[in-house]
RNA sequence: GGAGCCGUGGUGCAAUUGGUUAGCACGCCAGCCUGUCACGCUGGAAGUUGCGGGUUCGAGCCCCGUCGGCUCCGCCA
């Protein structure tokens, strides 16, 4: 098909632009038939701009516009006009002009699509998936991969300036132990062998170090077999850095940097740095999780003390199994009605709660349904202790630690929103800190990693292996962007013997390691440099720097939360020659 | 693996205690309309109530199963 190219896209007419003879073309947004005059909005990724066909003008170009629907892409040739006074549209950047149509040429039509293609459209996001192309049409959209791909590129810039190599690792790698499960590719060439899809190119950096490769990054896909959340999907995106001859100080050094340059060149912010920094165990014990939102307060109180010799008998046996009693400081809430105080109640068996004891303090009373198994000593230390004062309502939870922590931090993060406490134009980062080094698994009965098996203890903790590892803190790090983890990493082992350590108190044989991954200790028998790095999750990051909900919003080709993509349908069977040639046979269940 | 919410013309929603011909808006189609921009006005078409089974004189509504979407727990070094 012959047409006419545009000369200008539909974002870019302005009125210093009136008079000239423009070609444009997109996509018909919508049109509006005044009957003896003819307006089309004519979209493409850069904006909109109004034509106008009229028969006086140009009879013949009106009589195809008469034709056109929505979503027909075509090509228009005009004059820009100045529009007449008061039909301006001051709320679009072309809004002061409008093309006069001399000429249209249909150059693909469109059957009625399923749904508007426009910003606040009110439609399931099952429809929006399925039909993603005309999804991806739609402005937000268009804007949300359009800062994605601003942001790649200043990651980019950065990490060059700054003497990283961008370096790309393999995707058919071998399949290692431990760690999410592994989406696997079957050899042909192999019977009965496989490729894994990299969960993250973790030991190939490392190796890239032994290299020489002292400062590397990565813009990479990782792949990992596990359920599905608003914020993760099996294919994801990371930004990989790792670094040779580096303490922590230097990964948090070249991280704020990027941080800095990305929240000023796509937010036009100034982030303070450096950033602050919270140990795990005051995060868990503050915030009652390790990605903590810092844009509100409402901290977890740990009230214990007060209750060691209560009467209460629940809070009383809780202790003495060790469990302990935390509470919130609900500010302003002592009014809450019992239907409120029941909601509340709730929620915290939702997130698996025995039950929630509330006290409510007005004039200077403190009152409860179980204020009586209390001594007025013992209230008036948990309303000092709580800093609880008139129309203030406390909740407490009792049980043991690990359930408090989580009860409490789920409802804080609820009540947070519920109670308007997050400015959603504020970002607050942080370093966690001192992580664990290992976790008890008690349905594998061994200890596992928290972070991963190459990550270093630190120093002064090393003999604790021996004795007592659950107490042994990493040399590792999250980095935690308004209660999301948005990067994590870690000084990793150099020393090989510390390695064999850390393998046999995970339970993994020198055997069974050589097989697993002997690659990588091979390699570190030829001067392995001390080094440690860290991991974006880049969807996430581009999901907060535009402020959408899901991942699912800045990713072109989303799954479903059953890992299904439901515009090409996969996964899907494959033929049986297929299986053959890769020698598998399925096994139906029944 | 578990829990919750949801599934009704193309789309988003409504439908009283289980009871008449399943209603509204947007979109779509036709006609009218020369400065609209969510154009307006008039008229019209459009439904296997996700699927399968059950209870009932009667099911969009109740029960069981199943499929799909979203959220959360487990899981995700």
């Amino acid at each position: 098909m012959i047409f006419k190219k545009r000369t200008h896209t539909c974002g870019e007419l302005r009125a210093s632009d009136i008079g000239k003879i423009v070609t444009l073309n997109g996509w018909v947004d919508r049109r509006r038939d005044l009957g003896g005059l003819i307006f089309i909005d004519l979209r493409d990724r850069y904006g909109k701009t109004q034509i106008v066909f009229s028969p006086q003008h140009n009879y013949e170009a009106f009589q195809i516009a008469k034709e056109l629907k929505s979503e027909y892409v075509i090509s228009v040739t005009g004059k820009v006009e100045r529009r007449p006074k008061g039909a301006e549209n001051p709320s679009i950047p072309t809004g002061e002009i409008d093309v006069l149509a001399d000429e249209v040429q249909i150059l693909s039509k469109s059957e009625t699509p399923p749904f508007l293609i426009e910003d606040d459209i009110n439609v399931s996001e099952e429809l929006r998936l399925k039909y993603r192309y005309l999804d991806l049409r739609r402005p937000i959209m268009q804007a949300n991969l359009i800062t994605r791909h601003k942001m790649a590129q200043i990651v980019r810039r950065y990490f060059d300036e700054n003497n990283f190599l961008e370096i790309e690792t393999s995707f058919l790698v071998k399949s290692t132990p431990e760690g999410a499960r592994d989406f696997l590719v079957p050899s042909r060439i192999h019977p009965g062998k496989f490729y894994a899809l990299p969960q993250s190119p973790q030991l190939y950096k490392q190796i890239l170090m032994v290299a020489g490769f002292d400062r590397y990054f990565q813009i990479v896909k990782c792949f990992r077999d596990e359920d599905l959340r608003a914020d993760r999907q099996p294919e994801f995106t990371q930004i990989d850095i790792e670094m040779s001859f580096v303490t922590e100080e230097d990964v948090f050094n070249i991280v704020e940097g990027l941080m800095a340059r990305l929240f000023k060149e796509i937010k036009g912010i100034e982030i303070p740095t450096p950033f602050p920094r919270i140990t795990y165990k005051e995060a868990i014990e503050t915030y009652g999780t390790d990605k903590p939102d810092l844009r509100f307060d409402l901290k977890i109180v740990n009230v214990t003390e007060i209750f060691k010799t209560t009467e209460f008998k629940i809070f009383r046996e809780t202790i003495e199994k060790g469990g302990i009693i935390c509470g919130l400081n609900l500010k302003g809430c002592a009014n809450y009605s019992r239907k409120q105080i029941d909601e509340l109640t709730t929620l915290a068996k939702n997130y698996g709660a025995g039950g929630l004891v509330h006290f409510k303090v007005e004039n200077g009373e403190i009152d409860s349904p179980v204020a009586k198994y209390f001594s007025k000593l013992s209230l008036q230390k948990l309303k000092e202790k709580m800093d609880a004062n008139d129309g203030d309502l406390m909740i407490l939870v009792s049980d043991e630690p690990q359930k408090v922590y989580s009860i409490l931090g789920n409802m804080r993060i609820e009540l947070g929103r519920k109670l308007n406490l997050i400015d959603e134009d504020e970002f607050k980062l942080a370093w966690i800190v001192d992580f664990p080094l290992l976790e008890w698994d008690g349905e594998e009965n061994r200890w596992v990693s928290v972070h991963h098996p190459f990550t270093s203890p630190k120093l002064e903790d090393i003999q604790l292996l021996d004795t007592d590892p659950g107490k042994v803190r990493a040399r590792a790090y999250d980095l935690v962007l308004n209660g999301n983890e948005i990067a994590g990493g870690s000084i990793r082992i150099h020393d090989a013997q510390l390695q064999e350590k850390i393998f046999r108190l995970l339970g993994i044989s020198d055997e069974e390691a050589r097989k697993k991954f002997g690659f990588l200790l091979e390699a570190f028998k030829y001067g392995p440099p001390p080094h440690g790095g860290i991991a974006f999750g880049f969807d996430r990051l581009v999901m907060i720097f535009t402020g959408m909900k899901s991942i699912r919003d800045v990713i072109a080709f989303p799954k479903t939360s059953s890992a299904i993509s439901l515009m090409d349908e996969a996964p899907s069977e494959v033929d049986p020659k297929q299986l053959e040639e890769l020698h598998i046979q399925i096994k139906r269940e029944d």
